[in-house]
DNA sequence: GGTTATACATGCGATAACGCATGCATGAAG
DNA sequence: CTTCATGCATGCGTTATCGCATGTATAACC
């Protein structure tokens, strides 16, 4: 039992992980043939059976569960020293990824994009529009525009804003509930809500939920197309074109804007660029953002 | 800076470590050349330098340094891999590594060799003879056979025998002894101790230190060739030929032989085996290791 | 001043690793 | 029953990696 390849248990953890060659191959960006001769060399090496070659698939031992396990201790040193080398990496050039929801790409963060590729056109900027959270510990980005009430436990955070919620419809909707505030109206909810907020359900007791939607994005379309009323943040009723404004909640304070890094990541010389050039420039526009 | 290969990360390790191409590339068992390859793939993928070359050879940069630690802390993570591994194997075949000083290996350990090899033909038996203390962590041996007061902090024991100290010297020296105790006695010393054992001083003053030497092995050819006076183990004395035990040094106790290795290792089948062998073996013969 | 040893650069042929195409088995969907 | 999708095995040609041989620079030594 040779001291084996690191790369091969790192491929042995991939396809634990992916279940499959083929997925395995596609997360190292390898062909699957690739991923099963590393499988068959690792075994070798170790001089144990890491898989059973089923008919439908390879199906991890105990033993590939244990390698699987420690490479991914090894992994975590990984993404640790990666890390540490951005935080230290003093130069203005080369790759950096933010990651935000597709929101704040589309509507807040175009001008800050478009002043840092002016100042540093060296910077190979990547933008992630996700809602899903990245692993900023694994370096899935440098840096996140968040949408939360805390930067979170392990990271570093600065807040651009405080945001402010309303309720926002199509201007038929807000014709109608100014003619005639009796009659009902249809509510667009975000999945985790029960109902209609407190305060509509009293000063407009006609409410009533007609649609629960997971996608923020898809309720501004709904709302869009007429479909009824959503309670949405400030800047995003005010940015999308046919919302108004509705009188059925008065403004309420929301979640706030946070810009967040690993503290690691967070001292490198692009981030600091990169934050600079965003702080700056939210700093002009925060009443977009409140009421 | 892409995700960059683990194996080179391993390289940029062990050039910081050994301090050049060439002793790198002994370690890691490969060409200095495609160590300095590996260094330039590193420094492109990272995308900064690690070693500047100077006339004398590659010198580490700060990010070298940051490199080789986190490439250490993922070695420690495969080392504590390999450990489980080979606690959990089940097989009475391939690799097995002992380690042992010298003397042992070379007057105690043949028969308890050769009982092992008989009974378990497939075991691919590797013996380090070392007065070296191996890392058994790092898996330089699985098991160990050691002359020490305990097994050491992390690893698991079994005392294999207790053992007494005497003196012991050649022919010539012992009737010289007998003949006249007042005359003056030379004495091989190991280099820690500062003078002759008290209890020699006291009732022989007339001993003196002639030589000091740093290694039992070297000390009982001394004393065989009628150096002078050597106090060793027991078993040490009467294995060799060419030298007798002389009442100078009342038999006392002396630092056990105890069986070591890692927890992790320990239950292995080979590991398991080899145990039960030299256990019973060295049962057998305890009367050898004191008065 | 010439010899030897260390340390690295470079070019070339050999080798091992890889990607791609093809084929087979299985199970789900039409 | 046919079709399609998934998952893997195998063979072949290509590519990247590697080891070896050679050459240069520097320092140490007689």
């Amino acid at each position: 039992m040779k001291d084996a390849a690191w790369d091969d248990l790192k491929t042995v953890m991939a396809l634990v992980r992916h279940g499959s060659l083929a997925a395995a191959g596609a997360a190292l960006r390898l062909n699957y043939t690739t991923v099963a001769r590393r499988i068959a060399r690792a075994e070798a090496a170790l001089g144990t059976t890491l898989f059973e070659r089923l008919k439908d698939g390879y199906v991890p031992t105990d033993a590939a569960m244990l390698v699987a396990a420690h490479a991914g201790e090894m992994e975590a040193c990984e993404h640790d020293l990666m890390r540490r080398l951005a935080g230290r990496d003093g130069t203005l050039e080369g790759a950096l990824t933010i990651t935000a929801p597709q929101l704040l790409i589309a509507y807040v963060l175009p001008t800050a994009l478009a002043q840092f590729r002016a100042l540093y056109p060296k910077v190979d900027l990547r933008v992630r529009a996700t809602n899903d959270i990245l692993d900023l510990s694994r370096r899935e980005a440098d840096l996140g525009i968040r949408i939360s009430r805390t930067p979170g436990d392990t990271l570093t955070g600065l807040r651009l804003a405080e945001q402010h919620s309303a309720s926002f419809a199509s201007p038929g909707w807000a014709e109608r509930i100014a003619k005639d505030p009796g009659a009902p109206i249809d509510w667009i909810l975000y999945e985790t809500h029960d109902d209609v907020p407190k305060a509509a359900r009293e000063a407009y007791p006609s409410s009533r939920v007609q649609y629960r939607f997971d996608d923020m994005i898809a309720m501004a379309g709904a709302a869009q197309a007429g479909l009824g009323v959503v309670r949405m943040p400030m800047f995003l009723g005010r940015s999308l074109p046919g919302l108004m404004q509705v009188p059925l909640l008065p403004p309420q304070p929301y979640m706030d804007v946070w810009m967040v890094a690993h503290p690691d990541v967070w001292p490198g010389a692009k981030v600091r660029a990169f934050r600079d050039v965003l702080k700056a420039d939210m700093k002009t526009r925060r009443a977009l953002f409140v009421a």
